[in-house]
DNA sequence: AGCATGTAACCTCCACTATCA
DNA sequence: CCTGATAGTGGAGGTTACATG
């Protein structure tokens, strides 16, 4: 149950019903002046609505001794006072059109730097600037602290606003209570004949979908939607949407509350809560019912909201001490469900179950929130997905509480993660949900297109609290999920392979466990340059004798090439006719033998730089490269012009890969001699300036010559034997390699 | 560039089963 | 055992977007 203050809120009577209290839906909004204000109109609310939970505005100390206990609110500022009944508090946010029920709001602190008045660090005596709409002091009578996010964020994030959308509401021009009768609402509900609401918000119907459309171009966060005439507070609660999701003209200053910037040896660790990081900017705060937020995940230390680290942040699924890993992957196609249907259910895993996730190393008694949301499947630049979210399923089926939370528009759904259980978690309550395309691509700054982006990964944060007061983030992605409808008949899948390698010479047999094979499924193992330039394809021999719906036998294909001398990646699918294709799978063809590498002649110079004593041992002479069989390393004559490819590609995998990893790749010798912007060994390219590649790592031993060219000083490149191997098995040189070897 | 057309993907709705109270 | 509610699954048809000529 996640609510966005951000979005809609209008109230709702004790069936559940959007208030009568109707007006004008297309009152206008965000007035500013509160000379505005209506005086008669706020009592009227007040008079329509019952007394026991109270919002309340004027000039009063919002210190409401029931506040917590009976869900009031309370507004200051400084124009008259309004009070306002909910006796239940509903909202719409983007994902669900059906009433969430926020009437025990409780609350993380939202830090929405410029937007929302922050929260005092201590105590009232911290002013709090609005030039906007209130010009005068705001006192806060509790300060959020900490991990406090309950009074403190509503007054931030939900009752300055609200004040703000109240005058706006209550201004002469906007009729306060008008028109809208119950009827009409209901009829507005949705109206399928069956009943099959959606786990647990419900699903909306076409006509209203037509109908929404119509009004608004999307109803997400930031464009809130108007479709349902309200009452007065509803569009009060729609300005506050407004007056939060644009620009308010609230100039805000938080005096006490710095930002700091983290350096990447600090990624993955977030410092105790004072200190935002500015990217953090949580656009959202929720609300959660109490009957059953803090009671489903009862002492579950997770990390505050306003300190999380952006979704989009990379982080690390281990440090030296921990390890956050996906035990059982989910299923590699899960048919998301719009908000239109029913609930189709959690993610699976192949196995039939659902997937687990573990983090280890951890030794603490308290349970950890384990988050899970759904991320795109470009595992170069994991980011929340736009077109999908995760959906909290319930049921007696699930095992697994949960609580939702929404974070910059991004549902997450929280898992506890108990010592008791070692730290893992069946994730059986995450579903997803498929929002659609159009009110997505209609987003102010959405790039993304949703057609055919139909696939996701389960992404998994926990946050683990250190001694210091800090915060250790962990970050583990799932494989890839297929979300379509399509896939999930047509397509094959392969959820298990039997082997992820063999030898360049093919031959073992392989089975296949998966969906949607048949007896005219078809194996192709093929390599790829990193431009998706296709290299080489073989078909498999299939025995299909043996073969079933669920299981493919089949025989590994020979590599194309027997003298490979560093494993090689290539991948497989299956497909079933011509487009009906799974995706694409990992294999990995290894060498005869692993070659020996014989070191190069080293100036002595450099070796005095190696630290060693005495004259290296002579062998091979530039511009060859060998290696110790005498046969050619990838750094022969083909070498620069492979490696030259990616002249002014920063984002490469080469060059990723010469960033993030340790593996040594250095010039030492000129780069003059290529043509163009030069590149190292990798990819990286070679500043024109000063003709340095990227920093050279500490540890290289072996200097291994990588081209020849005539009449140029042979260039060296220092590679660390020991990662040799390994460094073919990454992406960034998986993807030189097959540069390396189409120019072959 | 603009239009017509075919196709594929998207989105909604229906039918059905299973489970449980 | 029946009924109704709920959750989940599979399928299909209308709509929409895109590719192509």
């Amino acid at each position: 149950m996640v609510v966005n203050v951000f979005s809609h809120l209008f109230l709702v009577d004790d069936a559940g019903i959007p208030s009568s209290h109707g007006t004008n839906r297309t009152s206008p909004i965000a007035h500013q002046d509160p000379s505005l204000y209506d005086e008669e109109s706020a009592s009227q609310l007040s008079h329509h609505l019952p007394t026991d939970d109270l919002l309340t505005y004027g000039q009063s100390d919002y210190r409401h001794p029931s506040m917590l206990a009976s869900h009031t609110g309370a507004l200051q500022g400084n124009g008259p006072r309004i009070e306002i009944t909910c006796p239940d508090l509903y909202h719409y946010d983007h994902i669900h059109t059906n009433p969430v029920n926020i009437s025990r709001p409780m609350l993380d602190i939202p830090y929405r730097e410029n937007q929302c008045l922050s929260p005092a660090s201590s105590t009232s005596s911290t002013s709090w600037h609005s030039d906007g709409y209130s010009p005068g002091t705001y006192s806060p009578c509790i300060s959020p602290g900490v991990g406090e996010g309950t009074l403190a964020g509503l007054t931030e994030a939900v009752l300055c606003p609200m004040m703000q959308a109240i005058q706006a509401s209550g201004s002469p021009n906007t009729s306060p209570r008008t028109s809208i009768t119950e009827d009409t609402f209901l009829d507005r509900r949705p109206t399928s004949p069956r009943s099959r609401s959606a786990s647990p918000q419900g699903k909306r119907t076409y006509t209203e979908y037509e109908t929404q459309r119509s009004q608004s171009p999307r109803f997400g966060r930031d464009e809130p939607a108007e479709f349902y005439p309200l009452a007065n507070l509803e569009d009060s609660m729609n300005s506050l949407s407004h007056s939060l999701t644009k620009p308010i003209p609230t100039k805000i200053v938080r005096p006490n509350l710095e930002y700091s910037v983290y350096t990447e040896s600090q990624v993955g660790m977030f410092p105790p809560m004072p200190e935002v990081k500015k990217e953090f900017a949580v656009e959202s705060c929720y609300f959660m019912p109490a009957n059953w937020s803090s009671q489903a995940l009862a002492g579950v230390c997770s990390m505050p909201v306003a300190a999380l680290p952006a979704l989009d942040w990379p982080l690390p699924s281990s440090t030296e001490q921990y390890e956050l890993k996906i035990e059982v992957q989910p299923r590699q196609h899960h048919r998301a469900h719009y908000e239109t249907e029913g609930s189709r259910g959690a993610v699976k895993a192949s196995t039939g179950g659902h997937p687990v996730v573990q983090l280890r190393g951890y030794t603490g008694t308290e349970p950890l929130a384990l988050q899970v949301f759904i991320g795109t499947a470009d595992d170069r630049n994991l980011r929340p997905h736009a077109f999908y979210q995760v959906h909290r399923i319930t049921g007696k089926t699930v095992s697994t509480n949960s609580q939702e939370r929404m974070l910059n528009g991004t549902k997450i759904l929280e898992v506890a993660l108990e010592p008791k259980e070692n730290m893992r978690a069946v994730v059986d309550c995450a579903g997803i949900l498929k929002l659609r395309n159009a009110d997505i691509e209609l987003k102010k700054g959405e790039t993304d297109v949703g057609r055919k982006n139909t696939r996701v990964r389960l992404v998994f944060r926990v946050h683990v609290p250190q001694p210091s007061g800090q915060w250790i983030s962990l970050q583990v992605a799932s494989q890839t999920i297929e979300c379509s409808q399509r896939s999930a008949h047509e397509h094959p899948v392969v959820d298990h392979q039997e082997l992820d390698h063999c030898s360049v010479l093919g031959g073992p047999q392989m089975m296949l466990r998966g969906q949607n094979f048949t007896s005219e499924s078809k194996v192709i193992f093929f390599e790829k340059t990193h431009v998706d330039l296709q290299l080489w394809e073989a078909e498999a021999k299939v025995y299909r004798d043996k073969c079933t719906s669920n299981l493919l036998f089949l025989e590994i294909p020979p590599y194309r090439d027997p003298n490979i001398y560093h494993p090689v990646k290539v991948k497989f699918h299956v497909l079933n006719g011509k487009k009906r294709c799974s995706q694409p799978q990992n294999f990995t063809y290894t060498p005869l033998s692993v070659p020996q590498i014989k070191p190069e002649p080293v100036e002595e110079y450099q070796y005095a730089q190696l630290g060693c004593t005495g004259r290296p041992i002579m062998g091979i002479s530039p511009p060859s490269c060998h290696l110790a069989d005498g046969r050619m390393m990838p750094g022969g004559p083909s070498y620069q012009r492979a490696h030259c490819m990616y002249p002014a590609a920063p984002q490469h995998a080469p060059m990723r890969y010469a960033l993030d990893h340790t593996v040594p790749a250095v010039f030492s010798g000129s780069p003059a001699h290529t043509a163009g912007p030069a590149t190292s060994a990798y990819g990286s390219r070679v500043s024109p300036t000063t003709g340095r590649s990227p920093p050279a790592r500490s540890h290289q031993q072996t200097y291994l010559p990588v081209h020849h060219q005539r009449n140029v000083s042979p260039v060296r490149v220092t590679i660390k034997q020991e990662n040799l191997d390994q460094a073919y098995l990454d992406d960034g040189l998986y993807a030189y390699h097959s540069v390396y070897t189409e120019q072959c």
